[in-house]
DNA sequence: GTCTGGCACTCGGCCCGTGTGAGTGCCAGG
DNA sequence: CCTGGCACTCACACGGGCCGAGTGCCAGAC
């Protein structure tokens, strides 16, 4: 096991490296922690966090830099969450209490996480099945072609065209909607399928296949790939990446844009609690220089989504968690008014 | 005014830059196409266009690459709009068809076109004012908690909250619903304000607050911020802007993020043909060595929103301009057909 | 046993001088 | 008006030498 003394060079390392983005060296160390000993001990603490694979050195001659398992222990044994100021608290109720919908409260947030920790922002819209229903509603758009619109307790709104084989009264059509809606508001979306299932049962023959397939959309809705959405933001940020970024960005901005990738990356987060995923811990191979801080958040206890940033593994870990689960927060309380 | 062949010497230029990225000499230029003439002739002409400002060299004894004026004369006068080829044409149709509502359209509008034109896409979001009510809902949260939706002939949906000073009646509210849809649904969405101004006096005087709480949000939706919205894709595609992208793609990237800004500069953009800005011809200055090629799309023949790309002044002008002109149209189509 | 100061060594980055080649402008002749 | 020739310019690549930060190792001190 490692003694105190070197965990402690390694906390100053990690904290040297994300500060300067170069290489620390043994004299530089001493010089800015009070560490206590002299730069040769710290050369020899240095020689052992190698060997366990702590940190590296890019050439010889050059200072050490931390690896992602010198970053693993740092997130697990040595920091904190740094809680935020109160000024930043404030500002940042004040900045999502403006949003006037979901879209506006998930773009706002973005701009928010981004903006506090100067990396990428990556928000989940609450997903379908884990929210409520707040309402359903049928519309007739033509006599055989209806409008389906699912809203959420959050505030999503989800619609589909559905094309009936035959033509749907404007009784039955009022009738199914007070039907149906009378079973399922305020029940979860995932309960919905065996809510419904014998709904088509009950009413006359005629209506049946109408109603069958208003259901099967219905039901389609919450298993297809739009079901879960997200919003990025804050790219720009990752021009303060490193100076050889050329080759660095590039991949990073593609994964980003695969939406399905993140989703599968946020997907992976613990659902209660901040989970942080370091460099080559992350499947994606265009993200495995950088790190990702995720967490859930929802309106009530249980997480209706998540949310985090992508960054450099070189990141202020402690600054970065504390943002975002501040952040997490507050949306779950704007959520849960509204 | 310039001859024939200069104008020829400057569209060779031009393919030539847009081809190799690199400045390009007189002897090279005599090598790749057919002038007829040598290269000191071409070095006449090149001093000439040298003096009008539609060439610059970098550097004294290198290469000349186009200015701003350079590209605009060749978008101009010297370069058409280049069709898609018709396996294009299918793959367009193909992918935007699998579209289930309109984020996917939209969603999917972006990817497919940040793939043909290979840059940063920009697809605006069916402005609301300019279009037609399908359908207005009033939902009863809570007593005195109304929800209101609005659907749109393209399939875009917006609701808002609204919290009434009294309680509104179940049959007082299926009455308003009731009305206001006889009187703005079919109606464009610009025409509404006049449509139900008088609208409260014909109710009792115990609902006419609510009833004017409630058009009032359905007014301030309509003028909001929120009501142009837009999505964009493809800003992996910026590393391929240049060598020295590290200060080049800043900038790009923080304007991209201001949504304003883009719809500032959508805006700006002609709505019926195509539109082409040039490098300064951009007044945001993070976008001065970029241009932008915007195109209006609707569901019918007018214009509901507008969608484009954003690459280097150093693009392929006719074959970026055919792909947006050809996306456009599909969308267009997408649109009517939902 | 642990820490410390000293010392030789390594190696990336910087500065600088040189050579090369692409590209230009100008000019005299066809 | 076009062309070939010629002198000139200048970015860039290459190579050598210097510098300094940082290291590993070792002998001696506490």
């Amino acid at each position: 096991m490692l003694s105190e003394r070197r965990l402690e060079v390694l906390r100053a390392i990690v904290q040297d490296y994300v500060g300067t983005e170069e290489p620390v060296g043994s004299k530089a160390l001493t010089e800015r922690h009070q560490l206590g000993v002299s730069p040769a001990t710290v050369r020899n603490d240095m020689a052992a966090l190698e060997d366990e694979g702590f940190i590296a050195q890019p050439h010889t001659s050059a200072g050490r830099i931390p690896t992602d398992k010198g970053y693993r222990l740092f997130v697990d044994k040595l920091a904190g969450v740094k809680p935020l100021s109160s000024p930043e608290r404030r500002a940042i109720q004040n900045f999502l209490d403006g949003a006037v919908d979901l879209d506006d409260v998930v773009g706002r947030t973005v701009r928010l996480l981004a903006q506090l920790t100067r990396q990428v922002a990556v928000v989940q819209y609450p997903s379908l099945t884990r929210s409520t229903v707040r309402h359903v509603e049928l519309l007739a758009l033509a006599p055989a072609r209806l409008m389906l619109v699912l809203i959420t307790d959050t505030g999503r709104v989800e619609q589909r065209l559905i094309d009936c084989q035959a033509p749907f009264g404007e009784t039955s059509l009022a009738d199914l909607r007070a039907r149906l809606n009378s079973r399922v508001v305020g029940r979860r979306f995932a309960d919905v399928p065996q809510l419904v299932q014998d709904l088509p049962e009950s009413f006359e023959q005629d209506d049946r296949g109408t109603v069958s397939t208003v259901l099967s959309v219905l039901l389609e809705t919450l298993v297809e790939e739009t079901e879960e959405r997200l919003m990025i933001g804050g790219t720009a940020n990752l021009t303060r990446f490193g100076h050889d970024f050329p080759l660095t960005i590039r991949p990073v901005l593609e994964a980003l844009e695969e939406h399905v990738v993140l989703l599968k990356l946020l997907g992976e987060a613990k659902d209660s609690g901040m989970t942080v995923r370091i460099g080559h811990e992350n499947a994606h191979e265009g993200l495995t220089s950088t790190s990702v801080v995720a967490v859930g958040y929802g309106s009530g206890d249980e997480a209706v989504a998540k949310l985090g940033v992508v960054g450099p593994t070189r990141m202020d870990y402690p600054g970065t968690m504390g943002a975002v689960r501040a952040v997490a927060r507050y949306v779950g309380q704007i959520l849960a008014e509204s």
